[in-house]
DNA sequence: AGCCTTTTTTTCGAGACTCGAATTGACTTG
DNA sequence: CAAGTCAATTCGAGTCTCGAAAAAAAGGCT
């Protein structure tokens, strides 16, 4: 939004609105965005005449009528406006996808990663050459794409354009933002994978949820956090929960330090202290599934030690929550990722610790629920947030010139 | 803000740019509105010419001239266009003060507590009488008071109108809105005090700053954020730091729950380990001063049970500020109130905590100061936030008839 | 003293935008 | 095929901002 204290600046805010409206509600007349944008019907009709102008809008037939009076013609999103490029990066490979304006998968393909991959300079141009690949398959040039969405694990900075830390690649940072700036015109951004969880299950949540917070569990941990404003404005944020402190001088973590809720309440962790393994002994980067898995089927058959070393697990996870809780207010969690598998051995430790906080203790429990899945949340969050980032800041702003009196 | 989308929205929004210019640069001209707001004077002439018409604002004689040209003509806020009023709680005493709409300190005056008060009711009932007391002091009538804001240590809730939680009354909570609401016409808000430390540090840190963390140390420990968002908007909270978990089955803290921070690094924790007294025995309420000036003074001279007393309260404030940062990132920390005086013996574990932290590793180690005179910046905050908010909330909605045509 | 210069403030016309009533359009029903 | 119904557009009135032009209020100059 240019300049927010003039008339223009008024017509791009009802723009974006209008815009909003049409991705809440789909395909809708007229009337319908007039109610849900809270516009004028003269206004709704102005607007949506200029964003046909400029191509953004296609008029729909209307369906067989039901009823009589001039039937309604349905506003939808030009599909060819625009296409947007999704990248997620995941521990054994790399997802591509790309989406038209309104929102349909047009492509995706997958590219497979060797565990030992641990060159950020290599993975960069690794990826150009992919994303490349991207937009040749629907024949399409670079300068096509109109926005770059990134998700992945790690701590991600830079003002949303950087991976600051990963668990992958340690210290390495890559800028993305850089990296593809010199052929790429459209906006490139990079979030944390967890981030687009807690957006969708905000959303899901309703207009009055006010936090959401999902856990991912796995090799590595990961928190997403999603808050709305109070003008309703969503934000995201993905802390990096699993190399928060939760015991001095604790087990040592993949990131360097001793006493990480990672160090404990990761694969690695859970692995290591079953088995009664040194603390300062890093098992592997990946473990396998299976062996999650054999070592949970022991457990669930009474395994004492292995037993201790998945309620540790949560002591540590519920903990953490405790805390995050204690700064940002009680919220409700959502459990994902592959180490949901085994949050039957680890339910009962959220409740005990969490109910012993303050701010819990004045106000209400949250609640705790789980997502199998996570991805299908991620990507069609991801969509959505970045659509309507690029709605409202390139779609928004007027392109065609006003009727000259002349 | 009544209707975002409308002409008049856009009115109301830049009047409040205006008085919000005002506040921040002093008496000015209207060139200089014009400037620091970026509207057109043009625009700025006709909202003052209003405001001056509502009675919000003043046109001041010029100084001296000096040079030549028509000279500027000053426009100050209004000092008798609304009154507000300022509670602050303190341990020993209940601060009540009174400002004109131009932020100057019209009458003040301190109502002593007896320690032992821990009724909520019956304080309830004291402060509706004081506050009448400190209406009636300057010949005004309740419905003359436009605004109360209530400063205390605690847990607030509600929309910033309940006290839930406080190291005084407890569980039992007041809510001051519905307190006040049968005579006093203005808002009511309730915040806690370092909500307004934090604020206050934030706009001293410029522009360009995005957050601030003051930690006030003393009987209980207070934590408040400041943050400002992407529209430039300052936003402040205060989790109960104190009563973040930092080891489960840890000493026993005053709010019932083993192992808050300030069961370690409150004066009674830090009196409790010195003396090695019983992890579940808690001293007393409040601890004198001179005790704790003794203590630290036998701890200089290497009474090394003292000594790791306060060590050990830095190191877990230390390390509950490193699971914040974890979740805010790093932010820069002023520490406050009467701990401050065995800061010394406290600093060196902050910097050994914090720079383990994977986020401060990422970007910077932030900075730690000092601030000896957090009351006064209390209250400085308090009646910036308060006058704010009432000329966004109230002055700022148009309240003359427009000009007829007729 | 009277006129010119300089600087600030106000005024005013043009352009933009929203609103809502009135009008036009399109289709169903009788 | 006319009347009725509902949707979309048009249009005039009312607001608002902007910026140029005019007015106001000094000091300086002759």
């Amino acid at each position: 939004m240019r300049n927010r204290n003039t008339t223009e600046g008024l017509r791009h805010h009802n723009r974006a609105l209008v815009l909003q409206s049409l991705r809440r509600i789909g395909p809708s007349s007229h009337t319908e965005i007039a109610e849900v944008s809270a516009l004028a019907s003269g206004t709704v009709s102005v607007i949506t005449a200029e964003l046909f102008e400029e191509g953004a809008l296609l008029k729909q037939e209307q369906p067989p009528s039901k009823g009589r009076g001039r039937p309604r013609v349905l506003l939808t999103l030009n599909p060819e406006f625009a296409r947007l490029a999704f990248i997620h990066i995941i521990s054994g490979e790399v997802e591509y996808s790309l989406i038209n304006y309104n929102n349909v998968l047009l492509d995706r393909f997958k590219v497979l990663r060797h565990g030992s991959e641990t060159d950020a300079a290599a993975f960069g141009t690794q990826v150009r050459r992919d994303l490349f690949r991207l937009a040749e398959r629907s024949g399409l040039a670079p300068h096509d794409i109109a926005h770059i969405s990134i998700a992945t694990k790690g701590l991600v900075g830079g003002g949303g354009t950087k991976l600051m830390w990963s668990p992958v690649f340690g210290d390495s940072q890559i800028d993305f933002q850089a990296l593809l700036r010199p052929d790429w015109a459209g906006k490139v951004t990079v979030n944390n994978e967890t981030c687009f969880s807690a957006h969708a299950k905000l959303e899901e949540a309703g207009r009055f949820a006010r936090h959401h917070a999902v856990l991912s569990l796995g090799d590595s941990i990961g928190l997403g956090i999603a808050s709305r404003d109070r003008n309703g404005q969503t934000t995201y944020q993905a802390p990096p929960f699993g190399h928060m402190l939760h015991m001095p001088d604790g087990p040592l973590c993949r990131c360097g330090v001793q006493g990480c809720i990672e160090a404990y309440s990761g694969f690695y962790g859970i692995l290591r202290s079953a088995f009664d393994a040194p603390a300062d002994h890093i098992p592997a980067k990946f473990i396998p599934k299976d062996q999650m898995d054999q070592l949970a089927s022991k457990a669930r058959q009474g395994d004492q030690m292995i037993r201790f070393a998945f309620r540790q697990a949560a002591d540590v996870l519920a903990m953490g929550l405790s805390r995050l809780m204690t700064i940002h207010g009680p919220m409700p969690v959502t459990i994902a990722g592959p180490g949901l598998s085994y949050f039957d051995l680890m339910e009962e430790q959220f409740k005990m610790h969490l109910e012993k906080n303050l701010r819990i203790r004045v106000s209400h429990m949250p609640q705790i629920s789980i997502e199998t899945n996570e991805r299908r949340l991620i990507f069609a969050s991801n969509t959505k947030v970045s659509l309507a980032a690029f709605d409202g800041d390139c779609v928004a702003t007027r392109l065609v010139d006003r009727p000259k009196s002349a």
